[in-house]
DNA sequence: TAAATACATGCAAATATTATTATGCTTTAA
DNA sequence: TTAAAGCATAATAATATTTGCATGTATTTA
């Protein structure tokens, strides 16, 4: 069973532009820091921030492969995740119709809003 | 389509511990700022603060009812979502096995690590 | 062996998030 | 109509996140 905190925690470091572009993308296949750098039109010390802190919450791993450093996915959540991000509603869930308890338990008066 | 960079603030928003429990209690049915109060134990401010913060990202909404304010689920994405945080994977994503092709095209050596 | 490539790290500045405190508004009950 | 309940907001302080910049290390190539 894994502690929900942990899994608040990775929320929190997918949940940034650049980061779930690298998700992304590494959803694809292998890449190294230099793609990175190239497709994500950042610094490169910035790119291996993002991939540092991917990779101590256990999101991503690497290999090294001569002088390139070989990332790719690890945590089996992402993919999941990833598809839910994209997931598309009909519609809002609808307003409780009426009467609620709550701590003053039913109100008997009209809903006004 | 909702934009994807609507979706990742969405995340961030989410991303908090006592606003999970929030989003957790409202899968349950509707509920007052002091019902939170005394559930979350904390201050009555700070819960308004997570309460707003979910309100304008458009997640939750509230009706009036007499002089409590009666908040509910209204994003489609919440229980998904939490239900997404619960499950459970039997293993990480496997390794790729040899000679990813990156920038540098594919690497003719031995996997290092 | 020297230079170049690929990447990481440390530090500081800028920015964002979170919690606390004080205060104000609206509604209901006395 | 006064007091209390229920909630929001503003301002501040504390903390966390993010980026830029400079520099350092390992590996490969010339």
């Amino acid at each position: 069973m894994i502690p929900l905190e942990k899994r608040i925690d990775l929320l929190r470091v997918i949940a940034h532009p650049i980061r779930i572009k690298i998700l992304e993308e590494l959803t694809l296949g292998v890449k190294c820091v230099s793609d990175f750098e190239e497709s994500l039109e950042i610094s490169q010390p910035n790119v291996s921030q993002h991939l540092t802190l991917l990779r101590t919450n256990g999101v991503i791993d690497f290999f090294v492969d001569g002088r390139l450093k070989c990332y790719f996915l690890k945590e089996p959540l992402i993919p999941d995740m990833l598809e839910l991000l994209k997931k598309e509603y009909a519609e809002d869930i609808p307003a409780p119709a009426c009467c609620p308890v709550t701590k003053k338990r039913t109100y008997p008066g009209e809903r006004r809003r």
